[in-house]
DNA sequence: CAACATTGTCATCAT
DNA sequence: AAATGATGACAATGT
């Protein structure tokens, strides 16, 4: 993100904030690579087979331990370092742009001496990173081995050592097999060979995530045995998986999206889960030193990157656990990732370079060196290596992106630089903001609008999610059987598509202009989907602890909104809650940054509408700080621990009276945030107040109720629909037994024939064989009794039809030989 | 005013 | 042990 609050490494209560903007070394590396490629502040001269190339010593050392060791033996300026003789200019020059754009140009010719160069250079990100995933893929021919992950490839690696570059060694032939290089280089949707280090390439059902088939791993790859893959790894209500979520709904929130882009989700067993966590590149080797994921397309390395943080064993961010906002605020970082490489453009550019046969990989360290290293700078216990973040990410890139983008340097990072950019640090690099309009016509039906979005993101691609969808879907029902200006709604909502059509195509020049255009205007809404599915839980908290405690603050406190309102300015008391805020805010997200303008007045209004305290009575709301809100969605849906579940304040009275009551026992929060807060956020402001056991008692009961209410409103609402399909259950019987009812009748009716047939057969063989009806009825009535005869239309029992058929062909053959006799 | 629907709340159980 | 969700039951309110 570009801009994020963290206090939580500051003491409570105590108001510090920490400005960070992922964005600055973002740009710090295209500067410098900006002055290399000019020649500027050059202090060192790297010799290759003659040839000389510009470069500065620190930029070179902090990625090269040869360059570290050879630069720092030499104090003076003008160094200059004649590199040995097998490392190949072909081969230097790729991992120079490397170091500067963080992206490695390659293609199938180059790629040996490339990794030569970077293994001599001792290239740190890029040896065991790149080329142990890298290389296998492109020599071989199994398609299965595409299907590996790069985690479970540096596990297999381990487990069987040197089995893969030796494998490359002796298959060098297989260099030239087109398949792999595209493979590496594009998009494994369609292709039989994955693309991604991280999951089968077999995409899955966009709806439940999981695919039919599991084509079988390859032979060296165990991910059974594996340490990393427990339960959670196949199974995506996984404890585990939830626990590094913080809670479900991120996981879900992180799954869903790229289905509901039609974005296949990959998946190692089938379900969405195991992709991503098997997409840990780091957890398997214990830190991102020893394997950064270099993964391959920018989808599913999106997919990977962006749930590998959400993942438990996920190296040293894993030791984070329960320090939700940090988790959070990685989280939405990890958005960025899947908003990369999400996109038409991206897809087209894939193509061009499937056919060109050159790829351009992406270091996430470098990424991460490059600045995205909020976590980082939260965990002080991460190196370089470990960082979490952007280690998971290594997409893999066609050349042009790279030479497109001004901010080659980590793609993610850019991307979330230019909505803090857009936040006011480089207007230059703007995502259009949403038109002012937008807050006006959003309202109610932006919101919802959102909302929607946000319960798909969160929604579609994991059984549980689809879920609360439906419930999302039968409170939205509810909504419509209130007649809650459903077509006003509907309304708002086309013009928030169309809004979004004009912010597209504004967004377009704009990112031309500021070299966003590998963005395209898909990606955008997925960010957009994505901060909102995202931070809609994440950040549930703050727009009701901004929001609700207007109703509870009274005129007195309306006064002073500024305080009351603005979190950043609220009394001391609340210092710590400020932290809260802005941890999980959307300032701390990078795409509401731009979004959260339009969406917000939506919230609010919805919230203000459920508290039954509209605009008038909010005079501050209007002037207040809109990246200090973030969305809030009232949902019934649950499943969720509770830790996102906003308050859906249906109840004004209740609420008025709990506000009163608030009121008389001097409560230091308001009505609002003690619904609308997390469970953790909840005890977290219970334990930093010192509240009296009456208050204590109060706030229990009003959040007790609320939870209630909720919790009743759904029951009743899935009884409803209990009834309701099990009246279509009913029809469906009714319908079916008619159509049983018309199929016995037809088939008494053919029995009849048959019966009549039959007698007739019967008497004719009497006849014509000289015996004597009582005669043939002997042995007849062993197959065929009389009563049977006189009363055909008597339901037969299965016996008797099974005696009827040997005489039907008796009947047959003896009618078939009578042409012969006669 | 009765009948019905809706909603909030409580009690209880399960997780 | 505490918090939470689900659900049956009851009461208040609205239609």
């Amino acid at each position: 993100m570009s801009i994020s609050m963290s206090s939580l490494e500051s003491p409570p209560r105590s108001s510090v904030f920490t400005f960070e903007s992922s964005v600055h070394s973002c740009h710090v590396l295209r500067c410098l690579d900006d002055q290399r490629r000019r020649d500027l502040l050059c202090d060192i001269t790297v010799v290759v087979e003659g040839r000389s190339f510009r470069a500065h010593r620190s930029v070179l050392a902090s990625c090269s331990k040869y360059f570290t060791h050879r630069a720092s033996s030499h104090a003076g300026p003008g160094l200059v370092i004649t590199l040995p003789q097998e490392v190949t200019v072909s081969g230097f020059e790729p991992l120079l742009q490397f170091v500067y754009t963080s992206k490695l140009l390659f293609s199938k010719d180059n790629v040996m001496e490339i990794r030569h160069c970077a293994s001599i250079l001792g290239f740190r990100d890029l040896d065991s990173a790149c080329f142990d995933f890298l290389l296998p893929k492109f020599f071989s021919s199994s398609s299965a081995s595409f299907q590996r992950m790069t985690c479970c490839k540096t596990r297999c690696r381990r487990q069987s050592p040197g089995s893969e570059l030796s494998d490359i060694d002796t298959n060098k032939d297989v260099l030239d097999d087109d398949k792999g290089v595209r493979v590496v280089s594009d998009s494994p949707v369609e292709q039989d060979v994955g693309g991604a280090p991280c999951q089968s390439s077999q995409p899955t059902n966009s709806v439940t995530g999981c695919k039919s088939e599991t084509p079988a791993p390859p032979p060296e790859v165990n991910f059974q045995s594996d340490t990393q893959t427990d339960d959670s790894l196949r199974c995506p209500k996984s404890c585990k998986f939830q626990l590094a979520c913080g809670k479900d709904s991120v996981c879900l929130d992180v799954c869903i999206p790229e289905t509901t882009l039609d974005s296949p989700v990959f998946t190692e067993e089938g379900c969405p889960l195991p992709q991503s966590r098997s997409c840990l590149p780091c957890s398997s080797s214990g830190g991102c030193k020893e394997g950064p994921a270099v993964e391959i397309s920018g989808e599913n390395s999106s997919h990977c990157s962006q749930t590998q943080t959400n993942q438990p064993g996920h190296g040293e961010v894993e030791e984070r656990v329960g320090e939700e906002d940090g988790e959070k605020r990685e989280a939405a970082e990890e958005n960025v990732d899947k908003y990369e490489g999400v996109g038409e453009v991206e897809e087209r550019r894939r193509e061009a370079e499937k056919a060109s046969g050159v790829c351009c990989l992406r270091s996430p360290l470098m990424e991460v060196s490059s600045g995205r290293t909020v976590s980082c700078e939260q965990s002080p216990g991460l190196d370089e290596g470990t960082v979490g973040t952007a280690s998971h990410r290594c997409p893999l890139e066609e050349p042009g992106l790279g030479h497109q983008s001004p901010g080659g340097v980590g793609e993610g990072g850019c991307v979330l630089g230019g909505r803090g950019h857009r936040e006011g640090l480089d207007p230059a690099v703007s995502i259009p903001s949403q038109p002012k309009t937008e807050q006006e016509q959003g309202g109610r039906g932006e919101g919802e609008e959102e909302r929607r979005e946000m319960d798909r993101g969160r929604g579609e691609g994991e059984e549980e999610r689809r879920e609360m969808d439906r419930g999302e879907e039968e409170r939205r029902e509810m909504d419509r059987g209130r007649g809650q200006g459903e077509e006003e709604r509907r309304e708002m909502d086309r013009g928030e598509e169309e809004r979004r059509e004009m912010d597209r195509d504004r967004g377009e020049e704009e990112r031309r202009e500021s070299g966003w255009e590998e963005r395209s205007s898909m990606e955008r809404e997925v960010a957009e989907h994505l901060a909102h599915g995202l931070w809609s839980d994440l950040s549930s908290p703050p727009p009701s602890l901004l929001q609700d405690s207007l109703p509870e603050t009274g005129p007195e406190n309306i006064q002073g909104s500024s305080s009351t309102l603005n979190p950043r300015s609220m009394s001391p008391k609340l210092d710590w809650l400020n932290q809260l805020y802005l941890t999980s805010s959307t300032g701390d997200c990078p795409f509401l940054h731009g979004l959260d303008r339009g969406m917000d007045s939506g919230t609010d209004r919805e919230m203000d509408r459920g508290t039954g305290l509209g605009d008038a009575q909010l005079p501050g709301c209007e002037g207040s700080s809109q990246s200090e809100k973030s969305p809030c969605v009232s949902s019934l849906t649950s499943g969720d621990d509770g830790d996102s579940d906003c308050f859906d304040m249906e109840g004004d009275s209740e609420s008025c009276s709990y506000s009163q009551k608030a009121r008389e026992l001097q409560l230091p929060f308001s009505v609002g945030q003690i619904l609308a807060l997390s469970r953790n956020d909840f005890q977290l402001m219970l334990r930093h107040q010192t509240l009296t056991r009456e208050q204590l008692d109060f706030v229990h009961d009003v959040r007790r109720r609320s939870k209630n209410r909720s919790a009743a409103q759904r029951c009743r609402k899935r009884k409803l629909d209990c009834i309701h399909n099990l009246e279509c259950e009913i029809d469906k019987l009714r319908t079916e037994k008619d159509h049983l009812m018309t199929e016995r009748t037809n088939l008494i009716q053919m029995k009849l024939k048959t019966w009549q047939s039959v007698s007739e057969l019967c008497q004719r063989a009497c006849s014509e064989s000289a015996l004597s009806p009582k005669q043939l009825q002997v042995p007849a009535s062993a197959y065929c009794p009389l009563s049977a005869l006189i009363s055909p239309t008597h339901p037969a029992s299965p016996r008797l039809e099974r005696r009827l058929q040997p005489l039907a062909s008796l009947s047959a053959s003896s009618s078939a030989s009578e042409p012969r006799e006669s």
